[in-house]
DNA sequence: CGTCCGGTTGAAGAGATTCAATTGAAGTGG
DNA sequence: CCACTTCAATTGAATCTCTTCAACCGGACG
């Protein structure tokens, strides 16, 4: 993976500022949530946070870098199921009783991660309910961009399919700022893998989009150069974002 | 669709032996979620349970048939997201505030529902430590669906996608009974639309698979004709289903 | 300096779509 | 009981998207 040192590490102000998207949060909720974090890590690019199949007893946040859930197969086959950006959680948002991982998670860039007993994450959600009702929301939040996905690959041809992403991906990391020029970590292998084609067929028709002037898309860059003709292609419709 | 009187309409005991299936789940659990449920009411096949779009203000429980959750675009195309089953939640489970729903969900067949108020229902779960504890493993379980279905589109070839939807059909339905004959009221034009393939290519893969004995599918009644080997095929792992 | 990895290009082939036509079973009405 | 409709399933042929395989480029790095 090239050169990505155009994100700016964030601390744990990342996570607070995301939840402070929630208006109804208070500063006593965030305070609740910084005061859970326990022990930190680095994790270096291309590692497993969670193993396929692991049992992952603690809750677990992602405080910087990018990460994915994906699904290997025995043949070599990858496919990615999720992006995930400081503040999103890598397991244990439904507070349900842990289970055994179906997917692993890998850190698709150097990244920071924190992890908080099940217990005192429990006790805390029973005991702020702006916090609980923001971690629901969030997981609902997860599940819709998990079936607009699955709706993209199934429907969609390559090019629409890419614009789809890019629209997917602007809009998320665009909620707190301008959509122009986002810094997104991934390699043409990488969204090969999230899009379920083959890397030759993604730099073609990355190509194709550049030329159209839709996009560009060079080293960890993507800069969205025609919002509205690429939501065009796309079929891009951002309501599964808004509750 | 053509004659799928193979069903027997099952009352609300579906749902109840649904739930017997998790054993910390007491008498009283079940009696509790027995009378939480309200009005029901019959829904004639093809017709929309929810609209896209539309804000469900209670919990919605499929008590008979078949119901699937769909996006449809604009130009006529349309994705399965899941098949749901008397049993499974319409919409409601994670129990958070109503959101706007971002998909349909439809009536495969003739469909018995009924819907709770989200309120009396928010009060069960927290009375209610076990049945709490039900509803957000279905949660998880339905969230590791979507993955696993999420993956069988991106990577497998429309062969090997359709055996491992028969797997997943079979380990599902099957889970409380052998896993022949089983009744999967489905067209191909249905199956179509939750593979992300044309009707004609569901067509000629079916016979394929049919020639090959693994499968039948014939009005209606699925038949595994060689379970072991279909899996193979389909690179079939039922782990996602288990917790 | 050589190697490695991501990106790029070309050519050939497979898999799935598209369009169009036919079959067959179920349902309707005369 | 038979025409007539309807709709799912089936078949064929042409087309196209995407894959596969193979080679090459260029920057990063030991």
């Amino acid at each position: 993976m090239s050169d990505f040192s155009g994100y700016q590490p964030s601390s744990a102000a990342t996570l607070l500022a995301k939840l402070g998207v929630l208006p109804a949060l208070q500063d006593e909720e965030r305070s609740a949530l910084a005061t859970l974090a326990g022990e930190e890590a680095w994790i270096g690019e291309g590692r497993a946070i969670v193993a396929d199949g692991e049992i992952q007893p603690t809750v677990c946040l992602l405080l910087d870098g990018w990460a994915c859930r994906c699904k290997d197969f025995r043949d070599g086959r990858r496919q990615i199921i999720a992006f995930l950006t400081p503040g999103d959680f890598i397991c244990g948002d439904e507070s349900a009783a842990p289970r055994r991982s179906d997917h692993a998670v890998r850190a698709l860039t150097r990244t920071r991660v924190t992890w908080i007993s099940r217990d005192r994450w429990r006790a805390a959600l029973v005991r702020n309910e702006g916090l609980a009702a923001f971690v629901f929301g969030a997981a609902a939040r997860e599940a819709a961009i998990l079936r607009a996905w699955l709706v993209n690959l199934g429907q969609r041809s390559a090019r629409e399919r890419m614009a789809w992403l890019f629209c997917d991906l602007a809009q998320r990391l665009g909620e707190d700022g301008p959509s122009e020029n986002l810094a997104v970590p991934l390699s043409q292998q990488t969204l090969a893998h999230a899009l379920g084609l083959t890397p030759v067929h993604v730099n073609r028709v990355l190509q194709q989009l550049r030329g159209d002037g839709l996009i560009d898309f060079h080293s960890g860059t993507l800069t969205i150069r025609d919002p509205s003709r690429l939501r065009g292609v796309a079929g891009y419709d951002g309501a599964y974002l808004r509750n």
